[in-house]
Parts: structure tokens; sequence; C-alpha cells
DNA sequence: TAAAAATTCAAACAATTGTTTGAATTTATC
DNA sequence: GATAAATTCAAACAATTGTTTGAATTTTTA
């Protein structure tokens, strides 16, 4: 399918409506109000509302794979340099598209959407098997621990990163952190957010900064 | 409201089919089919199909409160035998109450219905007091650290192991441990969980075992 | 610029939704 | 065992859903 300026503008309108009110709740009315076209547009764009929520997915994780690669491919990094650039670039492309994240906390559960699953499996297993590389990688000199448990230790990041997305405004009123700007709340919880993350996985592979 | 035997097993009937289908997508017609009652029952006895999610999370909630006090009560216990104690019971009721959890996940992100939202907030207060409570006194034994962020700390036990709950299958299928039976497999996830969550909080907390 | 293709639109489509109705049946109360 | 209350039920309710239609409009092509 060729994606048009018109396609991403009813998409990015959808991920924000499908993120607040869920896939479900949301109308096809909803969407095209926002994006500002007629109703008949969504099934003439995307034939469907379920082709809709794909053509997001596939969008979305086409770019999120681009990034991914582009990590792997640099040489000169190592192991435990690479175990951080993948943190925080994890945790800036969730920051960065929120909205997605939310939905895909959903989808997940409600397994439904087939073309949707066979993505999210898709994008599970490059990111298990890139850091599977740098872990063996890192063990090879000795720098991490033997028996890492691979899928556990990404459970542990993607869970606090999107965990935190629902809990940020508790985590934020616990910390009493409600006076300063939207932008330097968000801005110090990427912050320690990472700290965080970084701090847990060098506990679980052994090694030291 | 009084409940009675009727009341469980409609809305026992509703937490499978919300966390399989999604609330939305769950229609009063399969609740009743499920439940084996006809369908204007759903009305007579809740109100509506809201008020029935909101008395599962009245319900859910409920023994998930009386279980953490039961926790707190127990003064003999260390600092660190309290929060291993935490953690087990966090998992294990994950583990009794899957269901239940998937649809918690999904009605966090949609952030809507006022009751279930302001049920979830007091419960996360009950348990950041809780740990608090630990954390310090610990801290004033010297056996944790100082400055420990516990929201982010609890949203690490809770992201990881909810988390499991949408990426279980793959788990087994990245381990090979599809050969195993199912219960099998749960209980050995379930132990896995549990160190796993103990080792990060060893590591944020700075104890040793 | 004329023909063809692509896009936009209001209107209508059938299906499904949560909820209510009011009579029938069961259970409880005295 | 008669009266009252609670429960069950099929049927109907109005509202909303995703999708399609076919004519009107715009854009592209030649």
């Amino acid at each position: 399918m060729v994606i048009t300026e018109k396609h991403i503008q009813i998409i990015s309108k959808a991920e924000e409506l499908f993120a607040t009110k869920g896939y479900e709740a949301t109308t096809v009315r909803d969407i095209a109000d926002a994006a500002g076209v007629n109703l008949a547009m969504i099934s003439y764009y995307f034939g469907s509302k379920e082709k809709l929520l794909e053509a997001l997915f596939q969008e979305r994780m086409n770019t999120t794979k681009h990034r991914i690669e582009t990590i792997v491919k640099t040489e000169t990094l190592s192991p435990f340099q690479k175990i951080e650039i993948i943190v925080d670039e994890y945790i800036n492309r969730v920051a960065e598209k929120q909205a997605f994240y939310k939905i895909m906390l959903c989808e997940q559960v409600i397994n439904k959407n087939t073309v949707v699953m066979k993505l999210l499996k898709d994008l599970k297993l490059v990111y298990a098997a890139l850091i599977s590389g740098v872990i063996e990688e890192g063990q090879r000199t000795r720098v991490f621990k033997k028996d890492i448990d691979v899928v556990m230790m990404l459970t542990t990041m993607t869970g606090t990163v999107t965990n935190m997305l629902v809990n940020k405004e508790y985590y934020r009123e616990f910390n009493n952190q409600k006076k300063i700007s939207n932008t330097l709340f968000e801005e110090q919880l990427q912050v320690n957010l990472k700290k965080h993350v970084k701090q847990i996985f060098k506990a679980l592979l052994g090694y030291e900064s």
C-alpha cells in the first residue's frame, strides 16, 4: 500500500484516539472528525477500521525496526555500551510515541488482530536476538555473567517503561513534582527511567560501570 | 450492595470475557450467555455493564487489600524479609487472577471509568505507603541504601510481572519450554519471576541475602 | 481542453449495541 | 396457603456501529 500525506494524517489522529479511548470505543466517525475528513474516507483509504489499526502498527514498527538496526551496525561499541544505548533508545522511542505504546499494551492483552500480533512477535524476536548477541559477546569477554535470562530482562525493561506510562501522574504526585512544568517533568522522568533500567541491567548482567 | 452467589458467577464470567475480548468488545449478551443467565439479569443485578466492571474491581481489590494488610501486621519480620514476602505475594496474586490483571492493564491505559480509577489509585497508595514504611525501617537499621525511588521500584515489579502476562508464550518459546505441561511451566515461571524481581530489589535496595 | 481517473461527500444500509418493559414464574413472608 | 416480594424471561427499544452507495467534485492524463 502506498502511504500518502492523507494516510499519515488519519493514522496519527487514529493513534491519539485509540490511545485515549481504546480501539473498540473509538468510532470511525471520531477518527474522521479528528482528521477533518469525510467518514467514508477511512474505508476508502484503508479498507476498514481494523486495517487502519494494522496500518498504524505497520507504520510505527517499521520506523522502530530501522532504528534498532542502526544500533546493531555500530561495531565500535563495547557490549556494555551497546546495552546502554539500547536502553536509551527504547526509552526515547516510548517517550516520543507514548500514544502508540499505550495502544500496543492493550492490543497485546486482547491478542486478537493476527496482523498486529505477527508484527509484535517479529519485533520482539528482533529485540531478543539483538540483545542475545550483545550479551553473548559480553560473556565471551567475561564482562557479563553466565546464565542471563534475556526475555526476563527485556520484560523488565519494557514492563517498567510502559507501566510508567500509566503510573506517571501517580509518580509525579508521590514525588511532589506537581509544581514543575510538564516538559521538565517528562525530561526528568526519562533521565530517571534510563538510570533506573541501566542500574537493573548492571545488576542482572554483573558488570560495573 | 449485597453480593450473592449469582453476582459472583456473573462477575467471574465477565472477568474472563473482559480479559480475552476487552471490555468494550464484550457484549452484555456474551456475559449473560457465559454465565447462563438471561440478558436482562445483568442490568437487574448490577444496573449497567459499566457498574458490573466496577463491581468486579470492587470485589477483586477488596480481597487484595485484605491480603496486603495481613502482611504489614506481621511484626516479627525483618525489612528484607518483608520485601521478599511482598514480592512473593504480589506474584502469587497476579498468577491467581491473571484475567483480572489483564483487564487492569487496559483500564489503566483507557483511564475512563472514574470509580475504577479511584480504586486503583487507592490501592497504589496503600502499596506505596506499605513499601515506604518497610524501606524506611530498613534504612534506619542501615540495611537499605538511602534515596530509594519507591514508585520507580514498584513500577518495575508490577511492570515486569504484568508484562510477563502478555509475553508468557513468547518467553516459553524462546526458552524451549514448549514440551513441558502448562501447569509446570506456570510454576517454573512463577519461581523465576520471584527470583528475578527479588534480585532486582536487592540491587536497588543494596542489601545482600 | 476534453476525457478519465481519483477523491469527496451526504445519505442510507443492515447489524449490533446496552437497556427497558411487562408479563410470567419462583421464592419468601406471614 | 394466600399475599407479597423477588426473580426470570422473551420481546422490543432507540441509539450507534462500520461500511457502502452513487452522485458530485477535483485532479490527472493525454
